[in-house]
DNA sequence: TTGCTATATTGGTATAGACCACCGAACCAC
DNA sequence: GTGGTTCGGTGGTCTATACCAATATAGCAA
């Protein structure tokens, strides 16, 4: 099974079998695994060799370890949510739901003084600003207001955000891949224009974002800031104390 | 220098004494720090022993280790700081404010079911409830309910949290230490209770935070309800499109 | 000066063996 | 039935040893 050849560690070649069992359903979630003697038997490898891969697929999150009882599959990691970069519509079709836009305002602007710091440029610059109710399930969910800014923007005018991701035009169209955003997510109360938009009652909670997103060269080309109806969403964070 | 008579094991030991000398600043970040085998001989422990502490020390980001040039004190944080997981005083700290805690009730509970589930226990079995008003310089900024639950945490009910950080309460006296976390944040009203604790209007915003906080082995110890000022307190998250 | 080589040191990998605390189940005595 | 004990299995800790690849340095040769 493992190759005693290989430049690979044993411990690396043994950690990937076990993540490949664990990836293909073959062990499900709460099932033990192996102890590291059963392992260091049946691979003929030592017991520390097997545990050195165990212990790291522990400090991974992939499986969970309880002294005196054994190791087991650790339930499946949130995928989605403040670790991924996602737009919108990814976000929604991960949770299941049908994402939709309805474009309120497309126009060229110039930016105001937070959207411009937050873009590192001028506020003479001329920017696309673009806002767009958020759907899920026909019903509307947040309210979107993205500043935009990079080479040539001024084409965006142009394009359909109802039905088509901006993340998706900005690859495929523009070149420009978000590769790492900032956020600051805060509590307050909804506006009077967020609450008629949104359909929610008057002094409704609402989860404010601001996001500026950069490109693959490090280049900020996105500043939004978003209300999510606070009975309808909430941001899943996976943190770890490592990296 | 290390107790080997103690119940603490010795990898533990070192790891907190190579601990003290970069946070009391007598190891500069950038200083090359001994070799597992110097080590080794000064505190006659095996080299897998100091190994073991040097690995863990690496892996937590407070050394970086460069194979053939020996292990070294790393360069303080910045870039990741927004997706590490920390305590509520750790938090405030990086703010540069003064974290503080008022203890409203610490008693032995029950677990409620949502609780049980997180923690992956039964509701019968008997576990640690804190609930603390935090503060940040003297202004109260959030209430916080753990549910705590691990072998011997009935001990938790004599400790003092109101002059120590729960973390570095079970770091040092419990050995648990804080891997991974998965949270939810949402936007909320405040119920009359927290109005009052944390004295802000009636109908005022807050931010919900629900945390599962699992140990260096993949298990869950804590399971947290916060609800933070609107007006005092927003989360920050740096995303990235890779892993 | 430049470039090579030998050497010592470093962390990385791997083995074999030992003892401990903890858990669960089977068993036994009351 | 209840409450202990015993026992086998598990992960946690620790030692001693060995070899490897990468690195830095000193010394030597062109």
């Amino acid at each position: 099974m493992l190759d005693k050849s290989s430049p690979l560690p044993l411990y690396f070649q043994l950690k990937e079998l076990l993540r490949e069992k664990i990836a293909s359903g073959e062990w499900q979630p709460g099932d033990m695994v192996p102890s590291e003697r059963e392992l260091s038997e049946q691979y003929y490898i030592s017991r520390m060799t097997a545990r050195q891969a165990l212990r790291e697929l522990a400090t991974e999150g992939l499986l969970r370890r309880e002294p005196g009882r054994g190791t087991f599959v650790a339930e499946p990691k949130i995928e989605h949510g403040l670790t991924r970069l996602t737009g919108f519509t990814e976000d929604m079709q991960a949770r299941g739901l049908q994402p939709g836009a309805k474009v309120i305002r497309l126009a060229r602007v110039s930016p105001p003084l937070r959207a411009a710091r937050a873009l590192q440029i001028t506020p003479d610059r001329e920017i696309v600003l673009l806002e767009r109710l958020r759907l899920a399930g026909g019903e509307p969910i947040a309210l979107e207001t993205s500043h935009l800014c990079f080479n040539g923007v001024l084409a965006l005018l142009d394009e359909d955000f109802e039905n088509h991701s901006l993340y998706h035009i900005l690859a495929e169209k523009y070149h420009i891949t978000p590769a790492r955003a900032v956020q600051k997510i805060g509590a307050d109360l909804c506006s009077q224009r967020e609450q008629e938009l949104l359909q929610i009652p008057e002094g409704a909670p609402v989860l404010r974002n601001k996001r500026i997103t950069y490109d693959q060269w490090g280049r900020p080309f996105e500043y939004t800031e978003s209300a999510y109806r606070g009975d309808r969403y909430v941001f899943q964070a996976e943190l770890s104390a490592f990296q």
